[in-house]
Order: structure tokens, then sequence, then C-alpha cells
DNA sequence: GCCGTAGTGAGTTGCGTTCTCAATAGCGCC
DNA sequence: GGCGCTATTGAGAACGCAACTCACTACGGC
């Protein structure tokens, strides 16, 4: 056992630095044809494993869409939330105490803890007006 | 124009009919399959359909897991959040007085709620229990 | 420079969900 | 009660996302 596992490759690198230029969530397939429209021929699949590593590292948050996962840069490994605009996507990094209901909650009705999803979904300024003098 | 949508159909009371048996969080494809046992010969199809008016009437919770989306009958129309056992998939209905942190923290970054998802994964008593005495 | 092996890419597979479309059956109307 | 319109249904096909397969590549230790 001499840890040679995580070797550092192009790929990797480029999975992460596109990452980071996107502000907002993103597919992994939304992802892939990004890197290959720059020229890389980079798979599909080593995206995904990229993206997995990455979110289990906490380098990246996950959000789960009804369409699949969105992934997204998150520098700090610490523990937030989100609140995203139903109709731009644009993302808002969140703080939110609810670890601590969490643990209550857990205590009492005898659970131990081992995660949790919080995520807000509403409209930001700009498309709430623009839905006020749209649609209705 | 004489507003006749939404009929009511053989079909969509047994769906909610058998919803309404399962306690737990149950797949749209078990659902299907518990039909069929039962004789019905009711269509996948018109079972996902079926699920997702019930949701959207918030007649019942949908939980989004790994391998897709899982229901929930769901009497009360008023929202509440679950704590749902990773291992045996026990659920518990819980209050969490998120919702004001919702408005709070979407007015302080000028969003319009809309909606949120807090759900909770841990093991219960019984399961951590087991795992205590099995594994390590 | 050489070698062993972790990592990669193209294609394929699997699975859950949605779509298509002809057939069926609620429901308002007479 | 019977008629007609049309929402709804069911079977299978199609779709999309994610994971798997396997031969090939190239990283990193020697």
């Amino acid at each position: 056992m001499v840890e040679v596992t995580h070797r550092q490759t192009e790929q990797k690198a480029a999975v992460r630095s596109a990452l980071e230029k996107s502000t907002d969530f993103i597919s992994a397939q939304d992802l892939h044809a990004r890197l290959r429209d720059k020229g890389s021929t980079i798979g599909l699949a080593t995206v995904y494993r990229s993206l997995n590593d990455l979110s289990q590292t906490g380098e990246a948050d996950v959000l789960q869409s009804g369409t699949g996962q969105l992934f997204r840069y998150c520098g700090s490994g610490e523990h937030h939330h989100h609140l995203v605009c139903v109709d731009c996507g644009k993302t808002v990094e969140v703080e939110v105490p609810v670890e601590e209901w969490v643990q209550k909650v857990s205590q009492t009705n005898g659970f131990t803890p081992v995660r949790h999803v919080l995520d807000m979904y509403g409209r930001c300024a700009d498309c709430e007006a623009i839905r006020r003098s749209t649609a209705r």
C-alpha cells in the first residue's frame, strides 16, 4: 500500500477549471460539451468520474434537478446551502442554521444523522420583474 | 371551454389507494408492480401520470433518491419535512421551522420564494444497533 | 528509458421516466 | 337512457442520464 492513488492528470484539471469558470450549476453533459467545444477530447465518462471525485472531496456541490444532477464549484469545503432562481439559474450560497435542528429532530426520533438536503428555489428580483410584466 | 378537466377514473383512485396503503416511500415502478399483482391492468405511464398529479396537488410527497423518485401519501396538504432511515427506509414526518429562514434568506437576497427542499437522512435506532454489532 | 498500473475514451448497456398514438371510457347534453 | 366529444388510458418505443467495459494511454517510481 504505497498510496499512489489520485494521479494528477490534464483531464481532471480541465474539469475542475471548467467547473470553476461556471458560476451557476451545470450538468455533467453540459460541462462535457463545453470542454469538447474548446477542443478537448475528454470523454463523458471521465467528466462524470472527475465530478464525482470532486463532489466526494467537497470541492464541488451537487444538486438534484429534475433532469439529473447538477454540479457547481465550491472552494471552501464547508457545508452550506443554496438559493437558486428557478428561471435563470442564478445561485446564491447561504448560511442557514439548520444543522442544530437536524441534530435535535434526529435525537428526538432516535435517529443518527447522516446527511441532509436543504435547497431553496425562488425567483430572483430580475426574473420576478420580468414575470410580473409579461404573464397574467 | 366548459372545464371538464380532471375526470375521475378508476386508475387514479387505484393509484391513490395503493399509495395510501404504503407507509414508506415507494417508487413508481414498485407501485405499478403492486397494482399489477392485485390484478389491475394499469399501465406504467398512467402510474407516473397519476403520481405526478398527486404530487402537484400536494396529496403526495416526492423524494429524490439515487435511483429515481420516490412517492409517499400525505393526507394533509400541509407542508412538512422528512427524516428517513438510509438503511430500512423508515420515515418520520417532522416539523422544522425552516420556513421563516427561507423567507428571511430569500428576502435578504431579493428572491421571491417558490419552494424548498429539506430532507434529513440518518439511521434509525434499530439499524444503528445492527450496524454497530455487525460492522467494524 | 522502462515498466506496472491508475486513468482515459468510445461505445455500449441499464434503468427510470416520458412520449406516441390508437383505443377506451367519463361526463355533459339531449 | 343513449349520443358524442374528448380527456384519459395502456403498450411499447423512445429518450436521457449515468454507469460499465475494455483496450489503450501516459503518469510516476525505479
